[in-house]
DNA sequence: GGCGCTTGGTTCAAGTTTTAAACAAACCTA
DNA sequence: TAGGTTTGTTTAAAACTTGAACCAAGCGCC
């Protein structure tokens, strides 16, 4: 089969894209070192935590949030528990399991810090961008994502929006 | 100064993002890692010197080109040195400079993988998008990449042979 | 219950990459 | 020619990633 090579009009767009990423992504790493002591994916697991509603996640539920492998995300909430921002605890309702918690402390370093985070992303991103261009920016990111994990619609449980199985009593 | 905080567009937007970079990342990443033994940013060095007329570039230039500190290129040129894809050679006119040439065999590979990675990038990105989509994503991109590294239009300069675009087939 | 298969998560070893700082040589300008 | 800048490399230390191997606990099934 004989290859389709990319348009010019593709090229630029990939061109783009590949530039802004690696733009980006060092910005932030390089705004969260120095604020927040941690690369970008660190801050984004405290921020994850941060959201359920008990602060907890299954390490697995992380992972798949986060788009890493459990092996990374071990390495990752290994060096978040050394540095106190998150603490390991046993799942009561599935012995295999191990749930990361947000400390005060971690939970604190989010709030001292998110401002200056967000800034970054504005200064970065969104001052720059219509009210358009962020919906269609969504638009693009969702079907990359969808095209690279199966789009297997796989909704989170409506009840227990932290959890795998959970750090709470099976439903039955 | 308060917080301006991302309205839940902009959130969804940046999730999208981040979640998609990574994706995106890893994907070509793995594919290139298997197919052509090396990383997506090593491939995108073969790439860039692939296009000029002579096959090479000083290494300030590459660097600007892919977004990256000259230290971290070194590095890079390095190994693909080491693995016979590129070769160093002085600068005539600059004494102090170094120029980084795609050898034979260096693009012998990129011959032999280009296509892997184009129907990599299609089957991961435009293969899902539109025409519009696609002239949207290199707009955002080019902002973001624009607030960035300051809009110095820095055009080429008119001189020097191997600093200007090419006419070769598109690799990348 | 007991036998396998799957899942959750960690460990291990090895390598890869990154960074920052320091440096030397060459260039440039007055 | 002195002084400042640019080029590119070196260095040393960290940080990170990967993949395979592994164990323990769940799950299904007869």
């Amino acid at each position: 089969m004989t290859t389709r090579w990319l348009t010019p009009e593709e090229q630029r767009a990939w061109r783009a894209y590949v530039a802004a990423s690696l733009l980006l992504e060092d910005a932030l790493d390089r705004q969260l070192q120095q604020d927040a002591g941690m690369p970008h994916l660190y801050y984004t697991i405290l921020a994850y935590l941060s959201e359920t509603p008990e602060r907890r996640l299954r390490m697995t539920d992380l992972a798949e949030r986060l788009k890493i492998t459990r092996s990374r995300l071990t390495y990752a909430v290994a060096r978040l528990e050394k540095d106190g921002h998150v603490r390991r605890e046993a799942c009561r309702w599935d012995k295999r399991g191990t749930v990361a918690a947000l400390t005060d402390e971690g939970m604190a370093v989010l709030e001292r810090t998110a401002p200056g985070h967000v800034a970054t992303v504005r200064a970065a991103l969104f001052d720059h961008l219509t009210p358009e261009q962020v919906g269609q920016l969504e638009e693009i990111g969702t079907r990359i994502e969808r095209a690279l994990q199966g789009d297997d619609a796989e909704s989170a449980p409506e009840g227990l929006p932290w959890l795998r199985r959970s750090v709470n009593p099976p439903l039955l």
